[in-house]
RNA sequence: GUCCCCUUCGUCUAGUGGCCUAGGACACCGCCCUUUCACGGCGGGAACAGGGGUUCGAACCCCCUAGGGGACG
């Protein structure tokens, strides 16, 4: 089956449809407004904002990237809406955000803030606009032949982005449109460029989402004050200070400011464990030291996108983060939740981020990391 | 208060007269990668405790002045 067919129906088939396309400003979304112009829909845009700035001047960028989406709505001659959906990005994801961290785990708020905000504040406002459908420039597929939508990964596989998307409702996948699920990013700038729109070249945005780019540490910080403490090894030997375990995430290198000692080689330390009660963080060193694998974790808050478990036990493919290669695992029901296995050790898994489970280009679910099965060693 | 031994980039160190305009690793910073946080790749700044000598030439040799170890003090 050709979905990207689906995405590009012939023009007369969708001219009486409605659809509003969240444009951020940068080429993906202009993109997907051009693409749904063609296929005949009436397009219209919207821009949200949903962050206040904290400190007004360095990271500026939401005034540019509104100035983007205006210009290219104004070339493609459609409408551009404008909401702020500050109130409620804060209450459904910031709080959560924040609270995670402050226990220790390591949250992906932009997975939340693509179920809370992008599909559903955004959606439900499109709705009152008078939209039929919403789009958005994601690298992603919906089949809306099954009846129940299913999410299928980008065409482009380096852009995959469902790892993001797994756990948006069905009902608002339903009513989504990714016109970039089909193409390669390659081929929407070349798009862009020939259709003379100013984002072309535009350099993608990262950080998290609204958001954007930041020293994530001093950012943190604003909202979660210090608490210094020890960083240790395993064995105990104190090796130096830590601001704050929400500082620090497994498997992370940067921010020891572990230099040089006489008495432990030469490589360099990373995150294997928070020590929430002793308020340590422990350190191993090297990149593979075996503390930092683990065969197994149990996982919660699970999402699965056709809307039920599948039969037990399930062998599929997984990414614990995303930009992961898939990893061959199998999955047990547990009381509450479901344990994940996989065929090869995992490294740096991280309670908090998100695991999700993909069968060929189905993508099949995911859930929060809950407790990490750590392969031998700390047994003890 | 006699005799010894130490003192190099933020850290751990390489270096025993010209190969040192001082090398490496870790740390730090930047760029790339990336709609989370990370990992990773590439690059960058950064030191011979101070002062005198001896040598054509000293981080390396000698002499003083400042900081760590040695069974009469």
């Amino acid at each position: 089956m050709n979905l990207s067919n689906d995405n590009r129906p012939s023009e007369k088939a969708h001219s009486d449809q409605k659809v509003i396309v969240g444009m951020s400003g940068g080429v993906d979304s202009s993109v997907a407004a051009l693409t749904l112009l063609e296929a005949g829909y009436q397009v219209e845009g919207l821009f949200m904002k949903n962050w206040e700035e904290d400190d007004g001047t360095e990271y500026c960028t939401a005034k540019e990237d509104y100035a983007d989406a205006r210009s290219v709505a104004e070339h493609l001659g459609i409408k551009l809406h404008a909401a702020n959906f500050a109130a409620e990005y804060w209450d459904n994801v910031f709080e959560h955000f924040l609270s995670e961290y402050g226990a220790g785990r390591t949250p992906n708020p932009d997975i939340l803030c693509n179920r809370e905000i992008k599909f559903r504040a955004f959606l439900d406002y499109a709705i009152e606009l008078g939209a039929d459908r919403i789009a958005t420039g994601h690298y992603a597929q919906i089949d809306h032949n099954a009846q129940r939508a299913a999410l299928l990964k980008g065409a482009d596989e380096s852009k995959d982005q469902s790892y993001f998307l797994h756990a948006v409702g069905h009902k608002e996948l339903g009513l989504t449109l990714f016109p970039l699920g089909g193409m390669l990013k390659q081929d929407v700038r070349a798009k862009a460029a020939k259709a003379g729109l100013t984002t072309h070249n535009k350099k993608d945005s990262t950080g998290i989402c609204f958001i954007g780019e930041r020293r994530f540490r001093d950012f943190l910080e604003n909202y979660l004050p210090a608490q210094p403490g020890e960083i240790c090894t395993l064995d105990g030997e104190v090796l130096g200070r830590h601001q704050g375990l929400m500082y620090h995430t497994i498997g992370q290198r940067q921010g020891l400011g572990i230099g040089g000692t006489s008495s432990h080689g030469t490589s360099p330390w990373y995150v294997a464990r928070k020590d929430m009660t002793q308020n340590r963080l422990l350190v191993v060193q090297g990149n593979d030291h075996p503390a930092l694998f683990s065969d197994a974790l149990t996982v919660g808050q699970f999402y699965w996108v056709a809307g039920e478990a599948p039969r037990f036990p399930l062998i599929c493919q997984a990414k614990v983060r995303y930009r992961q290669a898939e990893q061959a695992c199998r999955i047990e029901p547990l009381a509450s939740g479901y344990r994940v296995l996989f065929t090869e050790p995992q490294r740096a898994v991280t309670p908090g981020q998100s695991i999700v489970l993909y069968c060929e280009n189905n993508c099949l679910g995911g859930g929060v990391i809950e407790e990490v099965e750590t392969s031998q060693e700390l047994a003890a």
